[in-house]
DNA sequence: ATAATTGCAAAAGCTTTGCACGGAA
DNA sequence: TTCCGTGCAAAGCTTTTGCAATTAT
């Protein structure tokens, strides 16, 4: 990616920020870099190690309070299918998830058809606002070694 | 319910542990009916504090690790919707739930048609074992609630 | 200049672990 | 009698909080 290129994509996120209220500081523009840079659903402390490094006073605090804004702004989501951790998604239109329990990463599940605006708005007095489908289960490098494993 | 009703719910409790393997403590056996009785996808903290009462020197442990083994065994299912804590349910047929942002509760979400087992199974390399639909948003109290206080 | 944000340290939950004792089979 | 299971206390993680110092606007 050319200098310029990235320079432009910082200054998107910037104004976006903004516009939501919130103030474009370098913490904050590096970890809405991160989640869309990487597609790996990283947990928080994945996201501050990465970070660590070009930002050494970061602290956690920072990197859960930054996340839980962009997430009530509606920039990211959150994924709650890894019962150990939380995880975030920088991709907020729907898909579904799969967690593989022998790797714990999350991944993107291709193929699910589900008619995720029909499942949305009200149905039988509940007000349905948010959908998630989660799968669990193994993904393709476990299931092949597990494969091996047994053979 | 009769006393002899009660009794034989509780021998067949008793009949099912032991044919996964496990011995039927009265723990085991009370924590298991307290999930059948209350299906209101209750915490660990929520199923230790109702029997507390009935089992003084009852622990939390005791109670974390039966919940891990009978989910282990399939007897009951781990719900991850809640971001705050952990919550079973003794139903392991596939049903959507709701986890409402307002009263934080979840609850059982009707009328969702997803065809379940066309989900499981191999797709695309990944081995999908089980699946979920959860959503959030508010159930159908503190909807009426947020309208009144709206008007 | 001013108000929002960060970073630190401490605290607060939730969940797990190790081990001696007790109880089911 | 033999192990499995329980309870306790401590530890381990994840996540939150309060506040002084810093920084974006």
């Amino acid at each position: 990616m050319e200098r310029n290129e990235r320079q432009k994509k910082r200054d998107e996120r910037a104004v976006k920020l903004r516009r939501l209220g919130l103030r474009a500081t370098p913490q904050r523009l590096a970890i809405l870099a991160y989640l869309e840079e990487n597609r790996t659903h990283p947990s928080v402390e994945e996201i501050y190690h990465a970070l660590k490094p070009r930002f050494p006073s970061l602290s956690l605090a920072t990197v859960y309070g930054t996340l839980e804004l962009l997430e009530q702004a509606g920039q990211i989501q959150l994924l709650t299918l890894d019962p150990e951790r939380r995880r975030y998604d920088s991709d907020t239109t729907p898909h579904a998830h799969l967690y593989c329990r022998s790797c714990k990463r999350v991944y993107d599940l291709p193929g699910v058809e589900v008619v995720w605006d029909k499942l949305l708005g009200e149905r039988e007095g509940f007000l349905i606002e948010q959908i998630w489908v989660d799968a669990a289960g193994l993904c393709p490098a476990c299931r092949a070694k597990q494969d091996r494993d047994k053979a």
